[in-house]
DNA sequence: GTCTATAGCAGGATAGAC
DNA sequence: GTCTATCCTGCTATAGAC
């Protein structure tokens, strides 16, 4: 255990352990001590490697996260490959699968999703990047799936509405994860998770279905 | 705008302004001199009235959030009678509306939902209380609609995904309110909430429109 | 009930030894 | 690069005047 941590960098170890901490508590509610004291590292290194806090969670987006959502992206491209064509609903099903059952581990996963749940609720100066560089671009190609016709610009409200739909499912499911085992008292295991896939494929490609339950007006 | 706030008590408008606080910032992004500065009342208020920025925070969910979230289960059982029978896609016609359309004010439902998410996200000491009293009722109020002849303990599971996946988008189309505004350029104004809630209700019942734009294969 | 003043402590940041 | 020691700010909570 020891060794293996002290193969990686002083600087490297701050950065994931901060990664893990701002995105459980937040950026106020983690402090330097904390960190520093997971990483097994002085007070002073964050400021001798990052200048400071503030620059320390900049750099957790630059050097961590957005790489990872570059690799889901990546992900994404695969899965779509391995599809028959490139029809809406395969976008669906590949969206669905990078997001929720990609080359990630459980952990990793749930790190990424807390911090993009946590710059969208209340956007910080990380946002203006992650907005450019991945959300912007990986929401056009995605809209170019669902919609080819579409100029990609935005313009169709609906196409547009329909990406933050699914994106709303998918991250809520990470996101809420915690409250949904208390709730339901399931736990997040494989067999779960593969189970919340499939549902949320199914769900966006044909929302509830009620033929088994009730009539549809 | 003195008087009016001088006809509400000191300890009313602190848990005016701790709620707007702790749903915009997070517990510990607000401090009690913020609380008690936009309150327009002295420092030591807090303690005097609640005992602590923690009994605030409690109290917070206690007397203003739960009373308004009985509110918004109330306005979703009248717009139920309004229905012409209690079908599930009338459930989710009623619940959108419920809670994106109800009786509150923008603010009040962007500080309801966020206060929510937080929660989700994290489960404090008040994630207790408001599960039992608002949540498990709730939701199983809304799955004896969505399949009435369930036993309502959540042993469907198929239902309670459906019912997460529901309010997974109604939190996240306030809770990601300003990044969507950001991103999309787009602001919340009442005709594009009634579009929010007329496209939730579509996709909840009939999943993404695949018939326009492309093959389901 | 409302205020001022302050105790007591935890936080981020820095200086300087090694 | 890594450490200890410390500065200083800002926080919660409380004591006590009015």
């Amino acid at each position: 255990m020891t060794n293996l941590r002290k193969e990686i960098s002083t600087k490297d170890r701050i950065l994931d352990e901060a990664e893990g901490l701002f995105a459980q508590k937040g950026y106020r509610g983690v402090t330097v001590r904390e960190i520093t004291q997971k990483a097994g590292c002085n007070l002073a290194s964050v400021n001798y490697y990052f200048g400071s806090k503030h620059d320390l969670y900049q750099e957790v987006f630059r050097s961590r996260w957005i790489p990872r959502a570059i690799r889901i992206r990546r992900t994404f491209e695969r899965y779509m490959e391995q599809e028959e064509a490139p029809t809406p609903a395969a976008a669906v099903r590949a969206l669905a699968r990078a997001f929720l059952e990609g080359p990630m581990t459980e952990e990793e996963r749930v790190r990424h999703h807390q911090l993009m749940a946590r710059e969208l609720a209340k956007p910080s100066e990380a946002f203006e990047l992650i907005a450019k560089e991945v959300m912007v671009p990986f929401l056009r190609e995605f809209g170019r799936y669902l919609s080819p016709a579409d100029s990609g610009d935005g313009a169709d409200e609906n196409l547009m509405l329909n990406i933050w739909c699914i994106m709303a499912m998918v991250i809520h499911f990470t996101f809420a994860k915690e409250a949904i085992i208390r709730i339901t008292g399931r736990q997040y295991d494989p067999e779960f998770r593969a189970r919340l896939v499939e549902h949320i494929i199914h769900f966006a490609l044909n929302g509830i279905d009620l033929g088994k339950t009730g009539a549809n007006p």
